[in-house]
DNA sequence: GATGGCATGATTGTATACAATTATACACAA
DNA sequence: TTGTGTATAATTGTATACAATCATGCCATC
């Protein structure tokens, strides 16, 4: 139920508490921090230049969000990212979806059907030319569109949150000559919606995520998470 | 992300923030703290006899579950439950139990079936007798199991979670005349399970959820969160 | 009377000090 | 050599002190 956009909205950026939540997020992410390493409250705040205070209020806030564990009186431990998170995360992520797809269907308004169709229409002109960095910027803003048009905050939230978690992964996957196909998917998903069909939309929508998950074990991109 | 095993797991619940935590936790859900109403840390820390420094990681967490919102260098106001967010929680628990009895049919152990099995049981014998909160409890039981019959650390927390968080709604809806109703479909979902047919039993779990919800939008259980 | 600025108090943000707990090292005995 | 107990160091848990920010109320001014 952590979610980011909410973090976003409250966890102000440019706190001290704020900046190194946001910080340790990336380098756990990131893999600077590895699996199991030790995270010590003093070692962290002498190279942020912050007390303990605040660096202990991220390690709470990043426990719940099950980036690390905190064993009382012990100490935090990173929890990193395995091949399995990531699958359950894409299966999760392909039942919402399609639920966020459903709800779209009686919420979207026309201004964010503009937008989505204005992002799969530049994708196609990148995809062609293989501009994989602008293709990834783009499949981010159709889901994040899908998103915010469910009109559920609760939704929304566990999505991009979700979405933000297997970020790295998505990148190379979306590097791969998946793209145009993902575009593909996309189209036929917002038809759906706007033909305002919730079964089909939740269908198209979950099966895009899966078929997602499918390309990037095919590909291998998992492997370096064993 | 955020879930409530993980909390139980590591958030000592004896340590002073696992118990403030708790307690504004339950007292958010029971209506104690009323919605938009403001926390200040140290007439909470007064009140239960600690400093402001675990309140306030106390508060980072509960923030992170959405059940208060901070904003910076103002205060902390609850962030009551309303009938939206249920709807949209039962929703989204019918995907998540429907994705979590597919995966059961090949994860789960014949401890866990027979498990299961003593709770219908006892369950028809309670409902029979109109005995309300073992009934409750009894629910209880066969969604935990069912949760941790799934392999999946990720969504095992995240229905403990929505679980959790619904679980004062829940328990008058099982007041209700549907115990019963409910015992046979968890009846029909084991059954599946034990078939190892994924498809039905995920149609059966996700149709109880909705099924559950509907019934407590009927008889107006959801009226005083409007 | 309304409005804007400033002083004051209240509240949160951060740092530090102290207490409690746990890990480590070493001595000593079996 | 191995195991155990204890002293010591390191680390986390909690409390308190100080700094920064925000709200409130009063007064001056228009």
């Amino acid at each position: 139920m952590g979610n980011n956009d909410i973090k976003d909205e409250t966890t102000d950026k440019f706190s001290l508490r704020g900046r190194v939540f946001h910080r340790i997020r990336e380098d756990i992410l990131n893999g600077k921090f590895k699996d199991g390493e030790e995270l010590r409250e003093v070692a962290i705040g002498e190279e942020l230049g912050v007390s303990r205070t605040p660096v202990r209020e991220a390690f709470r806030q990043l426990e719940l969000e099950g980036l690390i564990q905190i064993i009382p009186n012990r100490g935090a431990y990173v929890t990193g990212i395995k091949a399995k998170d990531i699958k359950d995360i894409y299966m999760i992520r392909s039942r919402l979806e399609g639920l966020c797809a459903r709800w779209a269907c009686e919420n979207i308004t026309d201004e964010q059907i503009e937008e989505m169709e204005e992002t799969l229409y530049l994708a196609e002109f990148h995809a062609a030319r293989g501009h994989m960095n602008q293709m990834a910027e783009l499949d981010n803003r159709f889901h994040t569109i899908l998103y915010e048009s469910c009109n559920s905050k609760m939704l929304e939230h566990l999505l991009k949150d979700y979405h933000q978690y297997v970020w790295r992964v998505r990148q190379q996957t979306l590097s791969s000559s998946r793209g145009a196909v993902s575009n593909v998917e996309h189209k036929y998903i917002l038809e759906a919606i706007k033909e305002k069909n919730p079964d089909k939309a939740e269908e198209l929508a979950n099966q895009h995520m899966i078929n997602a998950y499918e390309n990037m074990v095919d590909k291998g991109l998992l492997d370096m998470y064993e």
